[in-house]
DNA sequence: AGCCAATGTTGACAATGACAACTTAGAGGA
DNA sequence: TCCTCTAAGTTGTCATTGTCAACATTGGCT
């Protein structure tokens, strides 16, 4: 009764937090975007989730860990923004193409941190968990999955396998990277001059750079 | 005399390096490269270099600003490949874009944990230095050039201002940025799998996604 | 020859990642 | 109902690291 009591009145002090791994990441993801990766302490993240400061080792084995576990959930994202245009534009693979590579895009001018975290390479490559490896291999799927049905509709022209994925890939992570990196300051700094952007990109994805009389 | 003679004998033991600034950027590079740039400590840098812990700050007011001047460099060699390309293809502004990404791709397949300090925002963005934000500028130039020299030439669609070379520029700095990521191991492992690669991005980029029929 | 400013060195401190030893509490069996 | 076992948190500690301050060295300029 007593023990009821101290847990009503104070929920957030108890001994055992509850489900203290969601927390920290929650907690982490602040303080990612507004000092950097570099800069994120696992203590800092501890207190920030209130709890002492090796605490997150019982549920990270690494700081590391923590990061992955951070970039995974962001390749999740961007899964789900493919799965969502999908849906939304059916038998319209252009589209589709456009609308995932601009939820690409706004994902990143959002968590622009977590972004780096995950295409930067803070976390070592070669040495990364599998639950990293598995939602960016995800991710890379749910795209090429899209391109695949644009060629098979015959929308898009028909090129070695990965090719066009590929280009459209590039095309789309470049252009995040750039806009992650602040290098495009000033061009898309809010959601709808992205979208434009994006939407400009898709164009010249689509159409090609050649003027028309070049064309073959 | 006496002293001509020490310098002769151990070189290496002087207490005044000669130019320690240099040395320890070179002596940095290859750290990075092999342990990525997260891991890489200030004191080994030092230690490899054959000075004490405390020599940098000599030279660098800060761990940042060294990275940042290795960063710099990168960008630097990014320009000269521009600038390479188009004098090696003069009127041929399509096949200077190829070789200027080209260039850019062969740079980071070779160091890629510098890559991702140039790109992947260890450096804090907003508060990166000048050397750092004029190489990158400069670099961005560079490529500006080739893509309105293409435009002027009516080689290149008409279109706005900017909108070709950023797809450009997207394109070939997102294809690097996968290979950095170690995302396309397997297929971009050497340079001569890059120059393929790199070739056939550009076709599509030149001529873009779209099945012939479905053009306007 | 002698001084001085640039360049290196040693020593110290706080912050951090990581581990070990100890504590707590809550779930499930006797 | 009580007991115990273990997952989850805590405190303490250590090595590493970035950074600064105080001291040492030396080569060039007067």
């Amino acid at each position: 009764m007593n023990l009821r009591l101290k847990r009503m009145a104070k929920p957030t002090r108890q001994y055992h937090h509850g489900n203290l791994r969601s927390a920290l990441i929650e907690a982490a993801i602040p303080l990612l975007e507004a000092q950097g990766p570099g800069a994120l302490s696992l203590r800092e993240v501890a207190k920030a989730a209130g709890v002492s400061h090796a605490a997150p080792y019982r549920h990270f084995a690494d700081k590391t860990a923590l990061l992955e576990e951070i970039a995974a959930r962001g390749y999740d994202t961007l899964t789900q923004a493919c799965h969502k245009a999908q849906k939304r534009y059916v038998d319209d693979p252009a589209q589709q193409l456009v609308e995932a590579g601009i939820g690409y895009l706004l994902f990143v001018v959002e968590q622009p941190r977590v972004a780096h975290l995950m295409f930067g390479g803070m976390i070592a490559l070669d040495a990364c968990g599998e639950v990293l490896q598995q939602s960016s291999a995800t991710a890379f799927k749910s795209l090429v999955d899209i391109v695949d049905g644009g060629v098979k509709a015959g929308v898009f022209r028909t090129a070695p396998a990965q090719e066009l994925t590929l280009a459209a890939w590039s095309m789309v992570h470049g252009l995040a990277n750039l806009i992650a990196s602040g290098m495009l300051t000033g061009i898309a700094d809010n959601r709808r001059e992205v979208r434009r952007l994006g939407r400009q990109l898709a164009e010249t994805l689509l159409h090609g750079m050649l003027a028309n009389d070049k064309r073959t």
